[in-house]
DNA sequence: AAAGTCGCGGAAAACGATTGCCTTGAAGTT
DNA sequence: AACTTCAAGGCAATCGTTTTCCGCGACTTT
C-alpha cells in the first residue's frame, strides 16, 4: 500500500479498481470491505488492482451512504492549554485506536465561537462530541437535543443528565493528608488557589474534613490567592511568621497547586528550613516541570487528566454504539509521592 | 438560527427546505449558496425554510460534488507538547478564519502511525496538511507526490523544495547578544542544550558570530548540557569558580532556555550575585511560565511559534489556492526585555 | 406581430461509495 | 428431465449536495 502511496497524484476512485479487476464496481465494494459472497480468487484480484492503483477509499462517500463518519468533534472552551493538552492525547488515543478521527475546536471561551463551531461539527456530521476546558464550575450544556452524543471532559455540564468526566478533587486532596498523616505530620497548613475558585474551594473543603477525620484541625486557617509561585513565596513567609509565633511550627503544608508549592519550597529554602525534615510538602496538579525542578522534587496529587481523556472518549465510543451513559463520573486521584515527603529513614 | 439547533433531532435536508418553500432542490442550493439568479423573494422565502427547519448543509454530500472539504490535516510528529500547542493555536485561527476545519493527529514519533493517519487524511480528501513536530533537525518529506500541498511547520522537511516556516533562531541568539552588548555587557557567556541539538548549534554559533563581529569572544567556551534547571545550576556554578580565576568575572550570560536560565538565575542569587546589577541575565523561548516565575523576571527571545503556526496555515491556504509557496521561510524573533536585563537608571 | 432577450427556476446528471435485490449458471434432488 | 438450491457477482437505487443545461413566460425591439 505504501509503496505506490507515494506516486499517486489523482487518487483513484473504485470504480477504476473495479475497471482493472474486471469486475462491477459493488464487487469491488464487498472484496475490498469483506462483504457479500465472492470467490476468495475474486477478492484477491481485487484487492491487487486497489493496491496497485494506491486505492483509498472516499470517506465522504462513503460517510453519506452509512450514515456514520467515524469523526468526532473536539470543543476546548477555553484556549488550548496545560490542561486541554493531556485531555486531547488521552482523547486521541482512545479514538485513535478505533479509527475515529478527531476534529478540533478551539473555542476560546467565546461563545459565539462555540456555536459556530457546534454548526460547522453538526454540518461534517461528525459521530459525537467532546467538550473540554479548564474546570472552574460546571458549564451550560453546550446546546440540548443535538442529534449526536456529547461527552464532558474535565468540564462538567452543569445538566446533571448529561455525560460528564471530572476528576474527584476531594479525592485527590484526601489522598495528600492522608499521605502526610502516614508520614507522621500533624501541623498542616493548605495554601491555594482563588477562594471563588470551584477547584480551591472543593479541595480545601476536603483537606479540612480529612483532617477532622482524624480529629485534627488545620495548623492555619486555608491561605487563598493566586495559582503562582509568588503567591507561594507570599504565603510561606505568612506560615513562617505566624507558625512561630504560637505553639509548634507547621510541619507541612499542602499546597493547591505544583506552582504554589514550588514557590512555599523556594521560601522555606530560603528561610532555612530543610523539605521535607522540617516541612514535608506536597502539590496538586503533577506537573512535570513544576514537580521535577523543584528542590527537593515535589510530591504531587496526579489527577490523571490523559485518563479522563481516556475515559471520555471511551464512553463516547459507547455512546455512538447506542448504550447509555448519563451522568456524571468522577475519576480517583494518584499521588505521586516524591521527595519532598521523604521520610528520613526511608 | 441557534433557536432551532436546539430542537433538531434529524437534520433536515435541502430537500426538505425546498419543499418547505416551494421550490426544487437545485433552487434551494443556490438560494443558500448566494449563486445563479433568483428573485430576491426567492431567496428569502428559501432561507426562512432553512431556518426555520433548523438545516445545516452536509459537508460530505457538498465536498463530494465540490471536491473541496475546506479541512485540513494536522500531524504532530513528536507527541502533542509545549511546542506544539502555540503552533496549534496559530494554524487554528488562520485557518478558522478561512472556515477551514482541523483533523489532529498525533503520530507520536512513530512512522508507522503517520503514514497510517496520513492514509486518513488522504481518504478524508483534506485540501492540504500541516506537519509540525519538535524541531531537532529537518525531518524527511512525509510523503512524495501527494495530490495535496504540504506545509511544514516549526520543523522542516529535509527537501528544501517543499515549504517549511521555522524560526531563524540565528536571529534570536543575535537580538539576544546584541541587546547584551547594548546594555553594556562585555564579558558574556553562553549555556545552552546538547550539542547533537540542532538548535542548541544554530544559537551557539549566531552568539559566537555576533560578538565575534564586535571583536569580543565568549566569556568562557558554550556550556553545553541538558534542557533543564538543573544544569543551568550546575552551568553557573562552573561559571563562577571559572570567572573568579582570571580577568574580570562575568558580567551577563544568554541561555539556550528558560529552564536553563531560571537554573542560572537561581545559583547565581544563592551565591549572593545580583541579576541584572551583576550579570544579566537572557534565556530563550519566552515561556510564561518560566520568564514570570524567576526572580527576577527574564528577559528571553520569542520564536513567535504562534505567528509560524499562523503563517504555515495561511500558506497552506494559499497553496490550495493554487499559488506557489515552496521552499524554507525562516521568521525572525522577538526579543522580549524584562528585569533581568534592566539597566540601573532606567 | 414575429423575433430576439432576459430573468427565473426546474430537471437531471454528476460526485464516490454501499447495499439490497436480482440474475445466472452450476450442482444437487427426486 | 425437471425441479430446487446455492454461490457468485451484476444492477441500480441511494445518500445530500451542486451545477449545467434547458424551458418557459414576459418583456423589448423593429
Amino acid at each position: 500500500m505504501g509503496a505506490v502511496l507515494s506516486n499517486v497524484v489523482r487518487p483513484a476512485t473504485i470504480s477504476e479498481v473495479a475497471a482493472l479487476a474486471g469486475v462491477s464496481t459493488g464487487t469491488a465494494s464487498k472484496a475490498l470491505n469483506g462483504r457479500g459472497s465472492l470467490r476468495a480468487e475474486t477478492r484477491l484480484r481485487v484487492q491487487q488492482a486497489a493496491d496497485q492503483l494506491g486505492f483509498i477509499a472516499n470517506a465522504a462517500a462513503r460517510g453519506l451512504q452509512t450514515g456514520r463518519t467515524y469523526t468526532v468533534g473536539m470543543i476546548t472552551t477555553d484556549s488550548i492549554g496545560r490542561f486541554s493538552i493531556p485531555l486531547m492525547i488521552g482523547a486521541e488515543d482512545a479514538l485513535g485506536a478505533g479509527q475515529v478521527s478527531v476534529l478540533l475546536c478551539d473555542a476560546r471561551d467565546d461563545s459565539i465561537r462555540e456555536q459556530y463551531y457546534l454548526r460547522t461539527l453538526l454540518s461534517r456530521k461528525v459521530d459525537g462530541i467532546i467538550v473540554t476546558g479548564r474546570r472552574t464550575q460546571a458549564r451550560p450544556p453546550i446546546a440540548a437535543g443535538l442529534p449526536v452524543p456529547v461527552v464532558y471532559a474535565f468540564i462538567s455540564s452543569s445538566n446533571p443528565a448529561d455525560c460528564s468526566v471530572v476528576p474527584d478533587e476531594a479525592d485527590g486532596a484526601r489522598r495528600a493528608v492522608r499521605h502526610l498523616l502516614a508520614i507522621g505530620r500533624r501541623r498542616i497548613a493548605h495554601v491555594t488557589g482563588p477562594e471563588h475558585h470551584h477547584s480551591a474551594r472543593v479541595r480545601a473543603a476536603a483537606t479540612a474534613e480529612t483532617l477532622a477525620a482524624h480529629d485534627l484541625d488545620l495548623a492555619t486557617p486555608t491561605l487563598h490567592g493566586e495559582w503562582s509561585e509568588a503567591w507561594g513565596r507570599q504565603a510561606a513567609g505568612i506560615l513562617l511568621s505566624t507558625g512561630t509565633g504560637l505553639g509548634a511550627p507547621i510541619d507541612a503544608v499542602f499546597c493547591g497547586s505544583d506552582q504554589i508549592a514550588r514557590g512555599v519550597a523556594e521560601a522555606l529554602r530560603e528561610a532555612g528550613r530543610s523539605i521535607p525534615g522540617d516541612v514535608a510538602l506536597v502539590g496538586f496538579d503533577n506537573w512535570d516541570v513544576m514537580v521535577e525542578a523543584s528542590r527537593p522534587q515535589l510530591t504531587s496529587v496526579d489527577m490523571d487528566l490523559e485518563g479522563i481523556g481516556r475515559t471520555a472518549a471511551e464512553l463516547l465510543l459507547a455512546a455512538i454504539n447506542g448504550e447509555p451513559i448519563a451522568g456524571q463520573r468522577a475519576l480517583p486521584c494518584r499521588l505521586v509521592p516524591r521527595a519532598s515527603t521523604e521520610v528520613a529513614g526511608h
